[in-house]
DNA sequence: CTGCCTGCAAATAATTTGCAAAGTA
DNA sequence: TACTTTGCAAATTATTTGCAGGCAG
């Protein structure tokens, strides 16, 4: 928690109640989240907050490495605690289940920015893997 | 082109105008396009047609693999041609310029759906590939 | 013919913005 | 104290839905 919160004062953000809040329940919850799930879970945990500024702290959260933003086609957004590193923050990608929600870490990239591919040079990219959880696998077989 | 329609033929879907139109813009084009890109464009080509139209058949062409969703975290929804397979349709990822929306075919791939990863099956991918084309390239180094 | 497609009008609903008040460092 | 951050109210705006009429197969 402390070394989540680190890398607010490191980007020269506040660490307030609201934001600290937030990584609490990322943290508790150890899944996706959208905006409102936030909205929710802390208007019953704590006092009134409202939804822009949910909106804006997971920007600002996302933008200083504490969450991510979880790819999807769906409408809403949805961010995530970005997987505790094993030591200082490697280059990593996440997979996350699709019954539950629980992320994992994947530290294996097969790409690094810079590199030549296809006669294109690689600026960013994006890997995402969507899988089941080893809980959640075991609950489908069951049923 | 006929190759690409024969693909809504196959998944049971039918080849209008509106459809072939959407695909020739895309195939002129050759990059990514919004919904309202592509309603722009067509209001100018040819008669008018609506945005919910648009939409339905964006979704309608890629769920028969002839466009992609292109991944991004902006607030409107792009699309692309799904790259021409060099033969039957195996499976690949695309990598989009930054700059001109230009995109290009990955053929690897390293991951397969159903393997296990840090404890999780895999169901699904997502992996975007975003970078800058030889000719986008080169106009930076020139400015 | 029959069922899928299209256009239009109107409805959603997620995200943003502006600003005054409050809080952090 | 100086600069962020917060909350609220209101505005956007992309995306959807419903339906009556038209068109591909």
């Amino acid at each position: 928690m402390e070394k989540l919160l680190g890398k607010l004062r490191s980007s020269g953000l506040k660490v307030t109640p609201r934001r600290k809040a937030i990584v609490e329940l990322f943290l508790r919850e150890g899944s996706v989240l959208s905006p409102n799930d936030v909205f929710v879970a802390l208007s019953n945990s704590m006092g009134k907050c409202g939804l822009p500024g949910i909106y804006r702290n997971l920007e600002t959260l996302a933008s200083c490495g504490i969450l991510f933003r979880v790819v999807s086609f769906g409408r809403e957004r949805r961010y995530a605690l970005c997987r505790p590193e094993p030591e200082s923050s490697l280059h990593h990608h996440h997979i996350v289940c699709v019954s539950c929600g629980k992320v994992g870490r994947v530290p294996e990239c097969h790409y690094r920015d810079g590199m030549r591919i296809e006669g294109f040079r690689l600026v960013s990219h994006i890997v995402q893997l969507n899988g089941l959880c080893a809980s959640c696998a075991e609950k489908e077989d069951g049923s």
